[in-house]
RNA sequence: GGCCCCGUCGCCAAGUGGUAAGGCAGAGGUCUGCAAAACCUCCAUCACCAGUUCGAAUCUGGUCGGGGCCUCCA
């Protein structure tokens, strides 16, 4: 089956056939600069890690650009307001996001350019639309002419006529058509400033982008990603800027990620109610968050909560302890031919399921990468090995180990496309039941105390004592587990 | 106001024409001193109404409810 993707260009899902085969350029908007990444952003940029990922698993060749986009209004402000340079300031942040983001686990694109090293393409691009007179100057500043641009509003399905409605130009702008949008602003006292041939200034919003992807991508290629909300204006007039300074087709594939609501609500920084990656991983294992982006679909909103998170953490808990019990099963089980002379129904529908988990994994990703689809059948493999390892009387067979050392091998390969599943579960498990003591106030030691007097209490059959004991780490969220082995503990 | 999206079990969430994946929670069972974990079994007719169709959660129209974009925003 091939792979389909949701096109916002054409309101559908289109079957995914790169511009040269075999190979897929992609461009994602990364971010401005000025401020720590919300949740919003790691869901876009998760979302897109997980297409690369998925895209070069199903053999493709990516050449994958996220841009920093380095000057901006919003960075010169913020700089101007703390006192430092704006060049300070997004060198500083940059630094963080690039920190957020590997804290989240994500893939480092092929490519990261920044806008403040493109000025010369961006120059180019804004004299070629002069050139072409889709663009014109005005008091230093240059504005695009939406109204040469046949095209414009294709993707946002918007009408002029009533957009233009809602608009007015501003008192200072040099704009003939309040729709008009700058590709260039000339540089007031202060501000960081390059030489043009329209005198010092700086890049619009939007420019950037069309420069950098085409330096890197070429004038057409495959799919060019990132919020809803860059639709309109961003995408829109990356579109106009670029095809009209070309005259080819920009881009094949537009997706776009959905929101993270809080309360259902859209979060936002205008609405002030917004979670950085920063505090949520205080709180949160990354590897936590980025399962739980995963269990929606990207463009469906999601709804960010606690109960949401904690759900999430015990979904992905239940893959690790599956993981760390194979990883022990397949260590101390020695596989004995005399063990299993036949094999029941059962277990051969457990092979089958195993068999087919990468097709069905596949099957998902390939309509519209749809991971919680995906997520679901792996959780399939995870019942399949608990209910192996669960077959105590075949615990020697070879047949069963191997087909649970296959599941594990797959559940991890098949993880890995996701970003999930990549820690030793043992380290993965124990970091976990830290962070939860650490949390509860907790120490490990006073909890095996309280298990060694539990089980010397269980031993003189005292089981009122060993009860109580057990009650009691059970109110803070201490779990125990007896086993013949012994006595182990987990938090909730 | 214009354009667009959504409304599936208590909660989260797949499914877009052939009679509802999965997770969490819940009930019963196996195991256990009793539990827990794990496993087994059970648990929805898809906001509402009217159509199209042999057949609809899936298509059309309407109603109600929620949300987004139209200004910076992933």
């Amino acid at each position: 089956m091939p792979l389909r993707v949701y096109n916002t260009l054409t309101g559908r899902k289109e079957d995914f056939e790169p511009i040269q085969p075999g190979k897929v350029g992609m461009y994602v908007c990364g971010v401005t600069v000025y401020d720590y990444c919300h949740i919003g952003h790691a869901r876009a940029n998760i979302v897109f890690d997980v297409i690369y990922r998925y895209l070069r698993f199903a053999g493709y060749d990516v050449n994958y650009v996220r841009n920093y986009t380095d000057v901006d209004d919003k960075i010169i402000r913020r700089a101007q307001e703390r006192g430092v340079e704006s060049r300070k300031l997004a060198e500083e942040f940059i630094g963080a996001f690039d920190e957020d983001m590997a804290a989240l686990g994500l893939d480092i694109p092929t490519c990261q350019p920044r806008a403040t090293e493109h000025i010369g393409q961006i120059v180019d691009i804004i004299q070629n639309l002069i050139d072409r007179k889709m663009a014109y100057e005005a008091g230093g500043d240059v504005y695009y002419s939406v109204e040469k641009f046949p095209g414009y509003l294709k993707l946002s399905k918007r009408n002029m006529e009533e957009m233009r409605a809602g608009t007015r130009i501003a008192p200072g702008e040099g704009k003939i058509n309040p729709m008009d949008f700058a590709l260039w602003k000339a540089a007031k006292p202060g501000e960081p400033f390059w030489e043009s041939p329209w005198g010092k200034g700086r890049p619009g919003w939007h420019i950037e982008c069309s420069a950098m992807s085409m330096k890197y991508l070429g004038e057409s290629f495959d799919i060019h990603g990132g919020g809803k909300d860059l639709i309109f204006p961003h995408h829109e007039n990356e579109i106009a800027q670029s095809e009209g300074a070309t005259g080819k087709p920009f881009v094949k594939y537009w997706l776009h990620n959905g929101f993270v609501n809080v309360n259902q609500e859209k979060m936002s920084k205008s609405l002030g109610n917004f979670f950085t990656i920063r505090d949520i991983l205080k709180k949160y294992d990354p590897e936590i968050v980025r399962f739980f982006l995963l269990t929606a679909h990207y463009r469906s909103p999601i709804d960010f909560s606690d109960k949401n998170l904690e759900d999430a953490r015990t979904g992905l808990t239940r893959f690790y302890e599956t993981l760390k019990a194979a990883g022990e099963t397949l260590s101390n089980h020695v596989p004995d031919d005399t063990s299993c002379v036949t094999l029941t129904p059962e277990a051969r529908e457990i092979f089958d399921r195993i068999e087919v988990l990468e097709d069905r994994f596949s099957e998902a990703m390939d309509d519209d990468f749809n991971t919680a689809l995906a997520i679901g059948h792996l959780f399939e493999a995870v019942r399949g090995m608990n209910r192996i390892m669960g077959a105590e009387e075949y615990s020697e067979c070879p047949l069963l180990l191997a087909a649970l050392r296959d599941a594990r091998d797959k559940l991890v390969k098949l993880g890995g496309v996701l970003g999930l599943f990549g820690a030793d579960p043992t380290l993965w498990l124990e970091r976990k039941a830290s962070r939860g003591l650490q949390e509860k106030g907790l120490e490990k030691e006073r909890i095996e105390a309280l298990i060694e007097e539990r089980r010397t209490a269980r031993a003189n059959r005292d089981f009122a004592r060993a009860d109580a004991i057990r009650d009691e780490l059970a109110e803070k969220g201490v779990i125990l587990l007896d086993s013949k082995e012994g006595t182990t503990w987990r938090m909730k």
